[in-house]
DNA sequence: CGTTTATTGATAACTGAGTATCAATAATCC
DNA sequence: GGATTATTGATACTCAGTTATCAATAAACG
């Protein structure tokens, strides 16, 4: 990561605009709106160095391939829409929730899958 | 399913005895010390005969490939071990959680995943 | 601007999960 | 037990996602 290039540039700003985990797919279907021949190549190039700087996380869900997402300091959820393959960030947890494991199981963190329709597939 | 062979019976009987979700490659270890020579072939095409039946169900988190497991009529989350990749039955869940996704999201159902050390792992 | 070389785009190669194929095996039925 | 045929085990194959290769491109810098 020595040199600023369109693409980087592009592929991060696309990350930050959507503000929501994106598959690499998702990440060249948006930046390719500014830069028509960007290939997915890059995209996994450009991820995985965003990853080694620490600038990106990455999401894993029920089965999907990774999406990956800027960092975010907040304790997040999601939300994955059933037609639109979408995910999106859920707010709110208060960090315990209102069950647990039972004893003898040590919990690191826990993740909260809402699935159904998205506020756009489901009007 | 039309002939009762030992390499059924066994795949069911390691799911009865497991109680918890496999991965068909965690059916195949567990099932080769009754039939060292099990393929996985069997296993995969087991599991399909079983979900057809609608004896098991898949169980599908976090990018892991799926697992299986018999059948369970209450609401169900997991526990995923760090160390032994192992998913194992956490009940409990009050059916809604104390946070929700935003107006506009339509929920259909939702799935917990807590991270961690199992009982075992954490010993 | 010209040189250097990191980066890119195109595409071939690889990977792991799952499926198809087919001869050998074994469950069922007489 | 013998015949029939569903099932099995071994393995080749497929597929989607990801990575490697390499010539062409374009940042960076004098």
């Amino acid at each position: 990561m020595e040199r600023k290039t369109k693409q980087r540039d592009t592929i991060f700003e696309v990350l930050r605009a959507e503000n929501r985990p994106l598959s690499p797919q998702e990440i060249l279907n948006y930046a390719q709106t500014k830069i028509p021949k960007l290939g997915i190549a890059t995209v996994y190039r450009t991820i995985k160095e965003f990853l080694l700087a620490g600038e990106i996380t990455e999401v894993k869900l029920f089965g999907s391939s990774p999406r990956y997402a800027i960092k975010s300091q907040e304790h997040q959820h999601h939300f994955w829409c059933r037609i639109c393959d979408g995910l999106f960030n859920i707010g709110g947890c208060p960090g315990t929730l209102n069950f647990q494991p039972p004893q003898g199981f040590k919990t690191e963190f826990h993740e909260v899958i809402f699935r159904g329709l998205c506020s756009r597939c489901s009007a």
